[in-house]
DNA sequence: CTCTTGACTGGTT
DNA sequence: GAACCAGCCAAGA
């Protein structure tokens, strides 16, 4: 084991880690995308590793609110990975989004962008 | 080791 | 607006 390879291994760890973190930091009624997670953590070519991402959240010890990450157009593009292809659609009616067709409605008005957000 | 498969996106037609 | 394509990269067969 070189010490490059552990500096990489580390960097996939922190890779997710960041991703878990951020989806945490999404307000109740407020949705993101893979995309725009992926490009505020300096991946902006790498969207479908957010979706990887997603799909390891269930091994990850805290909750990660997955059903407010949705692709560019505002699709539910994951809900056939929650326990029943139903619930990510009924987590985010519960908190007041609207979905029609596993398309979310006012998509830019709750749109969550971490680079005004955050900074 | 190679090949396929995606919870994606941006550009082109 | 829809359909198609290329780049991206981690797992699993």
């Amino acid at each position: 084991m070189s010490i490059q390879n552990t500096l990489i291994i580390d960097k996939k760890a922190n890779f997710y880690k960041d991703v878990f973190e951020l989806v945490m930091l999404i307000p109740e009624g407020r949705v993101t995308s893979y995309g725009t997670i992926a490009k505020y953590l300096g991946a902006t070519r790498s969207s479908r590793l957010v979706g990887w991402a997603m799909n390891l959240s269930h091994t990850h010890d805290q909750y990660i609110p997955a059903h407010r990450v949705v692709n560019r157009q505002g699709l539910l593009t994951g809900k056939m990975h929650f326990p029943t292809p139903t619930t990510m659609e009924e987590l985010l009616n519960a908190e007041g989004v609207i979905v029609i067709n596993d398309q979310v409605q006012n998509f830019d008005k709750i749109f969550w962008d971490p680079f005004i957000e955050l900074g």
